[in-house]
DNA sequence: TGGTTGTTTGGTTATATGTCCAAATATAAA
DNA sequence: TTTATATTTGGACATATAACCAAACAACCA
């Protein structure tokens, strides 16, 4: 069983991982690594409504992945943890990986 | 906007976080960072059903995060990607960053 | 002031998720 | 073979998510 306290963290750090956990927040979050974007220029590349990329954004905000700064008429947003670029790096190997199981497998088969 | 390659590349990604995303897989995946486990170990900790852990840990595997082996009757399941350690701890200082903000934003309103 | 632009909020709807129970499967033991 | 144990699979149901549209805000400009 788990106390708590040690249920909350887990849920807290569950929520980021989560907020990370769609490809449309998880675009965004790379995108920003590259600099900072206000919700204009995200909305074409993604093809969404305006109001659907706000919504992703404040689910970022809200899991303290990303920071907003209104000036003047629009609102950017930047990336607040830099360490996330290495775990989205961590999963493309993980991704690598799959991939290569699933080659080995073929090959085995003599498929390939 | 995206091509159809990025695009998969990029829903791939979110799918891992997506399974990490939920406080009971995370919480197996901590675990299993200790060692294997089989799923009657992870039950009783959890207080969940036995088929409900063993959904969650099908979306662990399906992810690539977890491998499992079964031996006699039971099925041994363990960590696959030991990175994945590595960006909880960055997950952890997310948190802590959020919960020393909040305290900032607290003792500036003078009621700490 | 009124109008324009950029963003957020509220509402609705469809789909996805998580949970439990019950039933099915698989392996080992009697 | 029958029985017991470990796990998975198949519903069923409640809740959560994500999308869009429309309406509300907010800040600047004419």
């Amino acid at each position: 069983m788990m106390n708590k306290e040690e249920k909350n963290l887990c849920d807290a750090k569950a929520k980021i991982f989560k907020a990370l956990g769609h490809p449309t927040r998880l675009w965004i979050t790379e995108k920003l690594a590259h600099g900072e974007c206000c919700v204009n220029n995200l909305v074409e590349p993604l093809g969404a409504d305006f109001s659907t990329v706000s919504k992703h954004l404040s689910v970022l905000k809200e899991a303290g992945i990303v920071d907003d700064e209104k000036r003047g008429k629009q609102v950017y947003y930047s990336l607040k943890v830099p360490c996330v670029l290495s775990f989205i790096s961590c999963v493309e190997d993980v991704i690598e990986d799959r991939i290569r199981e699933q080659v080995g497998l073929l090959s085995r088969r003599k498929i390939v």
